[in-house]
DNA sequence: CCTATTTGACCCGG
DNA sequence: CCGGGTCAAATAGG
């Protein structure tokens, strides 16, 4: 007999929501002790592993959890398949598996990607040029390019995907892949401040993974960091995402890349910079 | 009126 | 042929 059975659909909810809040702790406690950590260092990037298995974990009982005790389904789940769920899994490790499917992409070089959790302001404006619904993905996918890109031929895009949710709705990822660097100077700065995160991070959620196309930090399922964005921090305290909808986090992200006003309620990477730019995500 | 965004069409690689 | 990236005309908003 499955223990899950005799719950009923609030004890999930509240298990859920338990778990979710452990991992907004997780987070927190992320943020307090990566500052302090050396940087390469092996034990450092040990303890970035076991923090995104920790995630990882969570993550998954959420998802257990969202399929209420459904044997069947949560036997296929374990096994890591799932009946007539498919796009799920692929949705999942759509950032794998997408090598084969992306096409045409001009500068495949100097490309990089972040998973956050919410809007994060990376300090540079942007010119949304696309918007497109991505089948495989099951959300739209949104095109930008450097607002300099007329005026001083900055060749720098990115496009924004939404990612699978958690499973309950709560917790929208969002995948922001760049390509190309930064050419231009000043102007394409949205926002001229920077929070110091070595002093400001107590409050914030910290990103949850990232990805680089370097060859030595190839992306790790597990959710590894990547030491290059270990300061990268996005929204504090609350989740944008438990009041918006699809479309209006996606107008989220659109206002958040183009509005200064916002500086004071987003924080910068302080590390990852160029040397064209203060704010540069580039660093490499 | 100017600028930014939206959106359908087109292009291109697999 | 299909899916994904980009273009550019139309539209919205200041």
């Amino acid at each position: 007999m499955n223990i899950l059975k005799s719950f009923v659909h609030d004890d999930f909810q509240v298990v859920i929501n338990m778990i979710e809040h452990q991992k907004v702790l997780l987070a927190e406690l992320r943020g307090i002790v990566l500052p302090i950590l050396p940087t390469d260092n092996g034990q450092t990037k040990l303890a970035l592993q076991l923090l995104g298995d920790i995630l990882n974990c969570s993550d998954k009982a959420i998802s257990m959890l969202e399929l209420g005790g459904n044997t069947d389904k949560l036997a296929n789940l374990a096994r890591g398949k799932r009946k007539g769920d498919k796009h799920i899994m692929e949705n999942h490790n759509l950032e794998e598996t997408k090598q084969s499917g992306i096409k045409r992409r001009k500068n495949t070089q100097d490309t990089c990607s972040i998973v956050t959790q919410e809007p994060y302001n990376d300090g540079h404006q942007w010119r949304k040029y696309g918007h497109k619904w991505i089948s495989r993905a099951k959300h739209y996918r949104s095109y930008y390019r450097c607002a300099n890109s007329k005026v001083q031929g900055c060749l720098a895009t990115k496009r924004v995907q939404q990612m699978e949710d958690s499973g309950n709705g709560t917790l929208k990822l969002f995948n922001v892949n760049y390509y190309g660097q930064h050419i231009c100077k000043g102007d394409g700065i949205a926002n001229p401040y920077v929070v110091d995160t070595q002093h400001e991070h107590q409050n914030v959620a910290p990103i949850n993974r990232t990805q680089c196309n370097s060859p030595t930090f190839a992306y790790d399922s597990n959710g590894v960091q990547d030491e290059r964005f270990e300061n990268l921090f996005v929204m504090p305290n609350m989740s944008v995402s438990e009041y918006l909808t699809d479309l209006e986090m996606e107008r989220a992200f659109e206002v958040t890349m183009n509005s200064p006003s916002d500086s004071e309620h987003w924080m910068f990477d302080n590390l990852i910079r160029c040397d064209q730019s203060p704010l540069c995500i580039w660093g490499w």
